[in-house]
RNA sequence: GGCUCCGUAGCUCAACCGGAUAGAGCACCGGCCUUCUAAGCCGGGGGUUGCAGGUUCGAGUCCUGCCGGAGUCACCA
């Protein structure tokens, strides 16, 4: 289905043939073969550094070996050429009826057209957002659930089996936190007055209904208990609601994880100390002091001893430890215990998609998923960069601790789920983004949402005409099949065909790095080759999709529309967006 | 100071696990609307890929050292 990789095929088998020929040695290593576009389409559809990377090992000459390989790649049918460029390229220049039966095999495959078996279908776990359920969720949250949300089609498009999970961290200092601040708003609903509600603890007005929710529910049986009693009740019904919340909000983006793993139940389950006492059996904790960190803050530094994990072992600079001062676990051990669950449950490919503020993090738990699985598992982190919000290119001013944020509620509410999500992936992933609201609804070039929908939405319009204009022209799918593709013989028609061809190499492609964004791009990609033939039209009437006296070859062409259509529309489903019938 | 990420056209960014002459958009200049949605398209100028080395047939991409920016730095999550 990728063509590259069929091509390579097909290089591999000269190869074969080269060596069965005594030419070249047999059994040459042929991983750093490359067959892939080259930059410049003037050099072919298909090129290949295979002479170069082989010519060493055979102690040939580059140039010699491309020659040879390149006159038996032209025995094959669809090659119509095969020529040595440079320090030994082979370009490949394939013919024009492989383009028509590419379209045609799009045709066939719909929206499965770009799936991939590279996963084969192995089992990757991807966790993403996991925020605190201490409040609804931000616009930083946004990105990491579009990010990880899209991150998780793709690789089920590439052959992986996927399993979407939120980790809730409901078991440390902040849901206490949490709980306290829910205390307040129920005494608040029994008639007491809360004045302010001091540092440290949650002032947003989300917590009402949960303090309303608890007067409900407790009446005035926690009035004047101590804090003993009533914490674990209240943080219990708090988390709850916050997770609903969290969950709609969620859902609000599209987004919906298939598993939510408690932190507190893997502490309660025994899970945590399960996993601990078996690295201390391995000798991989002890009781230490760590050296101050170097540079700042030397003050503030007190020597003393603590529960630490050897790190340092499995790749970490330094080690790290496993219990506060109080004595219950850090967020870490918990962690060790949580990516050990993972492994357990089949996980041996981890992916977790963080915040840039946890970049720090990234050794450590790696370290701890290496010692935990005896290098079984691999963990790999994505880093979500910041969003900045902007209105009209001037910053919008956020802040958490006063519980005046932009909610990722707001601001689906305010442009709407699609074009989140899009603009969420129209930077790399590592790269800061700019968020601007008033530009994200613009119906022009720059919003490339819009650019995309549009595209998709003129393919509709092409078929209304068609009905208006030609209604005997029979453009039902079944007839464009059939239409006579060989009449697409414009270099644009057929460079859009060839532009279409390159969607399951960059679904591989994006798989691989990991890197959902490249879907965005490629669309925008599309969209601009097809708005360029249609204006083609506008100068050259041949061009036009629509040639009324010419029913055969306006169905081929609208035949090529629809795949184009097809092809929008699996992309945009992949990113989790409902593609346009018709602009407004 | 340690670690991580980033540094590409005036601006915002691409560049497919190392490939050929580094590409788009915006902005700027010049064209295209009786005709399928001009909400668009075409053309032009614009670059020592932060700097200096290294690895090799070949480096924006990998390695080392600097410069600049962001994040993070016992015990929070």
């Amino acid at each position: 289905m990728n063509l590259f990789f069929n091509v390579r095929k097909r290089i591999i088998s000269c190869i074969d043939k080269l060596a069965a020929s005594e030419a070249i040695p047999h059994g040459l290593a042929l991983d750093n073969i490359a067959v892939e576009p080259p930059r410049d389409a003037a050099h072919g559809d298909v090129a290949t550094n295979a002479a170069m990377v082989l010519a060493k090992p055979a102690a040939m000459a580059p140039r010699d070996l491309a020659e040879k390989l390149g006159r038996l790649l032209e025995e094959f049918d669809e090659v119509e050429s095969a020529d040595i460029a440079g320090p030994g390229f082979i370009n490949i220049h394939l013919r024009l009826p492989f383009w028509h039966q590419c379209l045609g095999d799009i045709l066939d495959l719909k929206n499965r057209f770009g799936e991939s078996t590279i996963g084969e279908g192995k089992k990757v776990n991807i966790e993403y957002v996991s925020a605190n359920p201490t409040g609804p969720l931000h616009i930083g949250h946004a990105r990491g659930a579009v990010f990880g949300d899209v991150l998780a089609s793709l690789l089920t498009k590439a052959g992986y089996d996927v399993t979407r999970e939120y980790y809730i961290n409901d078991a440390g200092a902040q849901v206490d936190a949490l709980a306290r601040s829910a205390f307040l708003r129920y005494r608040e609903v029994l008639g007491y007055e809360i004045g302010q509600i001091e540092e440290g603890l949650y002032p947003g007005a989300y917590l009402k209904p949960v303090g309303q929710i608890l007067a409900k529910k407790y009446k005035e049986k926690f009035e004047n208990s101590s804090e003993s009693e009533w914490l674990a009740p209240v943080r219990n019904v708090a988390i709850d609601e916050m997770m609903k919340l969290i969950r709609s909000d969620l859902a609000k983006l599209g987004v919906e994880p298939d598993i939510f793993t408690s932190e507190r139940a893997l502490v309660d389950s025994g899970e945590v100390v399960a996993c601990l006492n078996d690295l201390d059996s391995r000798g991989l904790i002890y009781e230490g002091v760590l050296d101050p960190p170097k540079g700042k803050k030397l003050d503030e530094w007190e020597p003393r001893p603590q529960t630490l994990f050897k790190a340092v072992e499995f790749g970490d600079d330094i080690d790290r430890a496993l219990k506060k001062f109080d004595g219950t676990w850090t967020y870490f051990a918990g962690d060790i215990a949580y990516h050990r669950d993972k492994f357990n449950r089949g996980f041996s490919y981890q992916i977790d998609v963080w915040g840039a503020d946890h970049g720090g993090y990234i050794k450590r738990v790696q370290s701890a998923v290496k010692a935990v699985t005896d290098n079984q598992a691999t963990l790999d982190v994505k880093i979500c960069q910041l969003v900045k919000l902007l209105d009209n290119g001037k910053p919008i001013k956020m802040s958490k601790r006063s519980g005046n944020f932009v909610t990722l509620r707001a601001l689906v509410d305010e442009v709407g789920k699609d074009i989140v999500r899009f603009i969420m992936l129209t930077r790399k992933n590592d790269a800061p983004l700019d968020f601007d609201l008033s530009s994200v609804t613009a119906q022009s070039r720059d919003n490339p949402v819009w650019y995309v929908q549009y595209a998709h939405a003129r393919c509709n319009s092409l078929s209304r005409m068609i009905a208006r204009q030609m209604p005997g022209l029979d453009i039902t799918y079944s007839s464009l099949k059939a239409s006579k593709f060989e009449l697409l013989t414009e270099k644009s028609e057929i460079d859009l065909i060839k532009l279409m061809a390159g969607w399951p190499r960059l679904i591989e492609a994006s798989a691989i790095a990991k890197e959902p964004h490249r879907i965005a791009f490629y669309l925008n990609d599309l969209a601009s080759a097809f708005h360029s033939l249609w204006t083609q039209g506008k100068e050259s009437p041949s061009l036009r999709f629509m040639i009324e006296d010419e029913p055969e070859l306006t169905r081929a062409r609208v035949a090529l529309v629809c795949a184009l259509q097809m092809v929008i529309a699996s992309g945009l489903e992949l990113l989790g967006i409902k593609p346009l019938e018709e602009m407004r």
